[in-house]
DNA sequence: AAATTTAACTTGTATTTACAAGTAAAAAAT
DNA sequence: ATTTTTTACTTGTAAATACAAGTTAAATTT
């Protein structure tokens, strides 16, 4: 029942972005022509042009007419701006979590940062708060809002170094498909500044993010504060 | 010379585009089938598909299988984050630039934030300073620096209350074609403190930009410095 | 009346074919 | 030797066709 075929425009968008995250094909290295493509994995040329379509849009390559698909791997630093996640932005390698609030069932806040469907507004409110660690310093204070719509026994879940879209996608078959996001310079609060090891008066970056699933009713909500002192935030356009 | 065809799917992108941002279609609307666009415009469906792929690239609709194309036309903000220039974002209408230094041709600095081609380096750096104004409010002040190849005469130009983007357009041909940032939260100099007339220790946003053109030797680079405390940066993704 | 099935839509995937346009290197002419 | 032209690549655009898969509402059955 979950068992869906890949499409071969995906596949072989998946092996060409791992051989360029690997390092197979580098930074400025042209890789094979569409039609050696398509002779090196039996498709024809309009699949594989949907292919380096949407790597040359997740910014991995940058095509060329007359000349080919030149690499575009940049160092992606923290780069949660176009990426969905935290974990597949940074590389799940060096980033830990720690749970501050474990997963509840509470009511929206009021004066919620978006606005809410009447649905999400009636569902409840799944709420928690995490720390999340580059190489054991902490870098963003993640607080977390998900409507309860179709999400038995989440609260009950093991969280601990595991991304939350990971369990999402894991056992409730819900993917990210897109969203938006307001980025501020503030001064962090107190408690904010506790977690993040800030100095006085330091400043933080301030992400309020709506993501969008493959359940059109069913959004992710997250408030993140991200210490930028070290690392940078990271985005491609 | 200049004169090249437009290609079918660019039109139709550039009409429904311009439907959306009209309010012709509507946040939530269908627009037609892929079958009804290809009727409407004489065209067939791969080269009505390109288009909408375009169009839901941007942001301004998603496409839903055995549903239809619906319209997502949020309110931009101040988009910097996934749109070229500062112009194109906030909308023209009331964007104010104030130049506070002119364009002069110098030496690039030591320790430039982005890594220099040696072509850049010998070609030496356009610089100049803008403070741009929102509803007569200072929200960004923007630092630009652009290699000087084949740019005959640019530090002439009148650049009050014109875009830079569209100068370099209407004058040397030259796109925008992507690029990519670095965003921190800072505490201001008090230079931009007194440019941003901002508060005491107030937080600033500051975004570190490298813009690629259709000319593959020529970069654009900005550091711009924003005060988010009215307005947010807005991205979607 | 309610539940189920069917039919008529929608977009998604994929092949085949053809030519246009840009790039770069080899070949030819100067 | 240098310049120009040709050639052989590359990606870009576009059409015609076919079927798969998801959605919705009408038709049918229960």
């Amino acid at each position: 029942m979950v068992g869906k075929t890949i499409p071969q425009h995906r596949k072989l968008y998946e092996i060409l972005r791992k051989h360029i995250l690997d390092g197979v094909y580098k930074e400025g290295d042209l890789l094979p022509s569409e039609n050696e493509l398509c002779r090196l994995y039996g498709m024809t040329r309009p699949t594989v042009r949907q292919s380096l379509s949407t790597l040359a849009n997740d910014g991995y390559i940058r095509k060329h007419q007359g000349k080919g698909s030149i690499v575009h791997n940049l160092p992606r630093e923290i780069g949660i701006l176009s990426i969905s996640g935290t974990t597949s932005a940074v590389g799940d390698r060096n980033l830990k979590t720690r749970i501050i609030k474990k997963p509840v069932l509470m009511q929206w806040p009021v004066n919620f940062m978006f606005s809410l469907t009447d649905l999400e507004k009636e569902s409840g409110c799944i709420y928690m708060e995490r720390l999340r660690l580059l190489e054991d310093v902490p870098i963003f204070y993640d607080i977390s809002y998900i409507a309860n719509i179709n999400l038995a026994r989440i609260t009950a879940r093991q969280f601990e170094n595991r991304s939350l879209f990971q369990i999402l996608r894991d056992n409730y078959h819900i993917e990210i498909k897109g969203g938006d996001q307001r980025i501020k310079a503030i001064t962090a609060n107190s408690k904010i500044n506790r977690f993040l090891k800030l100095k006085k008066d330091q400043p933080v970056l301030h992400l309020e993010r709506r993501l969008e699933t493959n359940n059109p009713a069913l959004f992710l909500y997250s408030s993140i504060f991200c210490n930028t002192d070290k690392y940078s935030i990271f985005g491609r356009f």
